[in-house]
RNA sequence: UCCCCGAUAGCUCAAUUGGUAGAGCGAGCGGCUGUUAACCGCUAGGUCGUAGGUUCGAGUCCUACUCGGGGAGCCA
């Protein structure tokens, strides 16, 4: 039988006509003489109804009780069907099994993080996914699209690297026929090089950190992107980093909010993230994290979670009586699994309550001159309705070849932008220190060893300029876009600490 | 490296002060012509993470270990 082959996302343009649609069985209901298939196909879902008639008969009892995830051929007449996911239907006339499958383990019902993430070659097959998978490419192509339409010129800076980095016990260390080398943890000081050749650069590929860090927003192996240009300052590096994940957002918005709203993620949110940001120094962040704000703010969540959990406590009770109850079986099945619900939700709120007193001590305890840890990062931005950018840290908690400003020693031109809504830091950067004496100086005050840095001190040597740029995590952005709890959904195979399979 | 939490059926989770291990989903069989995590009936399915200890008796209490989750530090 010769019929037209397409995909499900094209299935606007057949309506009324006999297609062919080749998939995969996402999920199906049958009952004694029809069956209805929700069909995947990677383009997109469309129900397939199957009736039981004479034409039907010699698969009509196989396919309707088809295993989750067995690939199929349906042929059949397209029509509009706003009942339908997706709005439309195709009305199955012939059907070809080309694999039965065996039991699929990932069923429509919910699933803890530890299975999902050993089943990670079969979990990118889900709607929520897949989404994801699909706004990550769009973000990836925006980036690229961003800096090419702007003259920048790709320079791709190497994986295995000497140990010049940031600092050798965040790195891997990699066995280079018998000497130690390390995988990259930032093209930067490659690029550098570069822009001295190019003006605008960028590079773009994955980079490896071996921090022993458990938590959700960090994996051992990311994407960066990270732009670098010669004869910029400060300001300008910020405009482009503003005008970059402005750029971003909207494309993110204009071609994938359909997407967004299924993942729950707030539009408002999201349409808010527009020029300007919100710009302080970091004395400036150190102060607001002595402020009485973010003190409201904590005790605020404090007396909100412990009242959620309240509630919760009341609400478990009253729907495990239900289950436990005279009512009808379905009924109690329905109390039951949402008692299960609550006591996730409990679960999670009372850690995070746990956690409450230990991050207002952090920010009330903040001293000049240290870090902003992950929690202050969080109680910074959830005190500004747009992105944030901190700029002008202490010298001595960022990287030796950031800019010492002029003005005031202590600190060096640098910035981070946190995202909105408590996602943090998405975004590191600064200017370069151009001064040859100045970044002796600084290498020798860190006791790097000067002679892995001649190369990169030459760049002041022959025509230095200012020069800056900054990198930005792809997986943060990506989470923070998508409103993710976790970055491990927004790569295809994360690696963390502890997990490398598969 | 440190702190907190967890491990019970293939999966998600229950088991009231220590007293005979349960439910839903999934699987198998049967029923149902418009289902949306479909529904209804029946069946099978367990060395309660590992090793010790307390006790007449341990899924439940104690100790150690393993693995997982979250957080701190560090970072994008």
């Amino acid at each position: 039988m010769e019929t037209t082959r397409t995909t499900i996302e094209r299935l606007g343009d057949y309506v009324g006509q006999t297609v062919t649609l080749s998939g995969w069985v996402y999920n199906s209901r049958a009952s004694g003489k029809i069956a209805f298939i929700i069909l995947r196909d990677g383009t997109g879902n469309c129900q397939c109804i199957l009736e039981k008639n004479e034409q039907a008969e010699s698969y009509f009892a196989e396919m309707k009780k088809l295993p989750q995830e067995s690939s199929v051929e349906l042929t059949g007449v397209v029509s509009k069907e706003a009942r339908a996911t997706g709005g439309f239907e195709l009305k199955v006339e012939h059907a070809t099994l080309l694999q039965k499958a065996q039991d699929y383990p990932i069923t429509p019902k919910p699933h803890g993080v530890d299975f999902l993430m050993k089943k990670r070659h079969l979990w990118f097959r889900s709607q929520r996914q897949w989404h994801i998978l699909r706004i990550r490419a769009t973000i990836i192509d925006e980036i690229r699209r961003f800096y090419n339409d702007r003259g920048y010129v790709l320079i791709d800076t190497p994986l295995f690297a000497p140990a010049a980095g940031e600092g050798s016990q965040t790195l891997f260390k990699v066995d280079y026929f018998g000497d130690p080398i390390y995988l990259a943890q930032t093209g930067q000081l490659y690029l550098e090089a570069a822009c001295m050749a190019h003006r605008k650069v960028y590079c773009f590929g994955p980079t490896f950190r071996a921090e022993k860090s458990k938590t959700r927003r960090h994996l051992t192996e990311f994407w960066m992107v990270e732009p670098e240009i010669a004869f910029s300052d400060l300001d300008e590096l910020i405009s482009v980093a503003e005008e970059f994940v402005c750029s971003i957002t909207q494309r993110v918005l204009k071609d994938h909010r359909a997407e967004l709203i299924e993942l729950g993620r707030n539009i408002e949110e999201l349409e808010a993230v527009k020029a300007p940001f919100h710009r302080i120094t970091y004395s400036e962040a150190a102060d607001l994290l002595h402020s009485d704000k973010a003190k409201a703010l904590l005790d605020n969540d404090l007396v909100e979670k412990t009242a959620r959990v309240t509630e919760l406590d009341a609400k478990i009770e009253e729907l495990e009586a239900v289950a436990k109850g005279g009512g009808k079986q379905w009924q109690k099945d329905k109390a039951a699994a949402e008692a299960i619900g609550c006591r996730e939700e409990r679960t999670e709120l009372r850690e995070q309550i746990t956690n409450i007193p230990r991050h207002m001590e952090l920010a009330a305890g903040f001293e000049w001159g240290s870090d902003l840890g992950g929690s202050d990062e969080t109680i910074i931005s959830r005190l500004h309705d747009r992105p944030i950018f901190v700029t002008h840290y202490p010298k001595q908690v960022k990287a030796f070849y950031m800019r010492v400003d002029r003005d005031d020693p202590r600190v060096v031109q640098g910035f981070d932008l946190l995202a909105s809504q408590g996602f943090g830091e998405i975004i590191g950067g600064s200017s370069r220190e151009e001064d040859y004496d100045r970044l002796v100086a600084r290498i020798k005050e860190e006791k790097l060893p000067l002679e892995d840095y001649e190369w990169y001190v030459d760049l002041r040597r022959y025509g230095s300029v200012p020069h800056g740029g900054f990198g930005l995590g792809v997986e943060r952005t990506v989470s923070w876009l998508c409103g993710l709890k976790h970055i491990r959904e927004t790569i295809p195979y994360p690696r963390m600490m502890g997990q490398c399979y598969p």
